[in-house]
DNA sequence: ACGGCACCTGTCCGATCGGACAGGGGGCGC
DNA sequence: GCGCCCCCTGTCCGATCGGACAGGTGCCGT
């Protein structure tokens, strides 16, 4: 809204680190703020324990983390997040991600993020988001707020399974009939049944491939 | 294996048009690219109509391609592939994507791709590849061709379903009922058991529930 | 000791599904 | 025209599923 309000030159420059796996996003991310007279690039870091010394040295005022480090789970970045936030409350951590993961987005700000936009966002919208966090403010783009928004309403996600329910719910995604499962897990097939139904209950769903399919929703398979 | 044998400088720069739907990227690959001096960026683009655009009117030899324009589906890059080289048999298209699908590999190359590397491969893999793909060679990075090797083995991938039996499982696989898909697409629950029943064949699934499973591994859902 | 919870089992029944018949219609290539 | 394929429809039947009964066991916390 009030992005011109700082057309005076701030006392420093904003000191940013870039934390991405990608060479490639590092390389581009870097082009654009070297552009901008207020910001500077001061380090990069392509793996959380890099990150973790690249800001323990260089004391930026700002990361921009990509939260998918490596291939593996979000949770590296995650973790890198939380760490980060703790050690340096003042730090403000923008997470800068590929793709919009709404549990994600939650799980950011649970995790000390400042700000969430994803990577499709133009220029200007990145310089302005960066810029809000500086001043302690807050920033998402619209489609991250969107997130925010759906993952705060809805939610019994995930109803609470108990453990049988959760093994049958397992061989119940990858398609396998009551009896198959009752094999598996050596009880009858009248107790699959009883499974079945609570788990149907739980999901609100009315047949096996719903189930299914909320399933695959829910990442369970 | 023989990178260096082009020590002397080609009788003229490939021309590359790079095709990305985030800036970041464009812009991180074109500082890349613009260090060689054997590398010319003559154009970008976002979207797969101002692809096509570009691609005609500055007939480049290579065009850098990340099959996810837009949030939507792959199938817009994939047919922008397609298009590109039938049009332009000479054309080099190297995808080049954030993340590995297995089947997205193959059906990139069977879309007229010449090579597939993932965004997170260092520079000179990349360089590498670009000037692999330009001299009519393919160019995958290590993870594309473990993906295609495994796509090779054991598939009869996809079986080719019929209009109307993509149109039933994509309402099997969000877990309604014979009569409802029947209700949806206006044809007699009968109907729907007919198609059900070829979809199971192709799949080789033994009931809807497996079929929901298989299409979640497909990425149908 | 008692209630609560997760887990297990059975019977009975109507609804749905999976599969095997046996057809008819339209489009397309040879 | 003829064959081929896709699409549509019906009937009949056994298997499975979805749901409603009515139970029994063992663990845990109060």
């Amino acid at each position: 809204m009030t992005t011109e309000q700082q057309t005076h030159v701030p006392t420093q420059a904003l000191r940013i680190v870039l934390v991405d796996d990608h060479a490639i996003v590092r390389h581009g991310l870097r082009s654009i703020l070297e552009r901008e007279s207020d910001l500077e690039v001061v380090g990069e870091a392509s793996t959380a324990a890099e990150a973790a010394a690249v800001v323990e040295r260089t004391r930026p005022s700002i990361v921009l983390l990509d939260l998918k480090l490596s291939t593996a789970a979000d949770t590296e970045g995650l973790d890198l997040c939380a760490r980060l936030t703790q050690r340096h409350p003042d730090l403000a951590v923008l997470v800068l991600t590929t793709f919009l993961d709404d549990s994600l987005v939650v799980e950011a700000i649970q995790h000390g993020a400042r700000g969430y936009v994803v990577k499709d966002v133009d220029t200007t919208e990145l310089l302005r988001s960066i810029r809000a966090v500086a001043r302690n403010e807050s920033a998402f783009d619209s489609h991250a707020a969107a997130a925010m928004v759906r993952s705060m309403r809805v939610q019994p996600l995930r109803p609470k399974f108990t453990e049988r329910e959760l093994n049958v719910l397992q061989m119940l995604a990858h398609g396998l009939s009551n009896r198959e499962i009752g094999g598996e897990l050596y009880i009858s097939e009248t107790t699959v049944k009883f499974h079945v139904r609570n788990i149907m209950r739980k999901m609100d769903a009315s047949s096996r491939a719903e189930v299914v399919y909320e399933a695959s929703k829910l990442g369970v398979i």
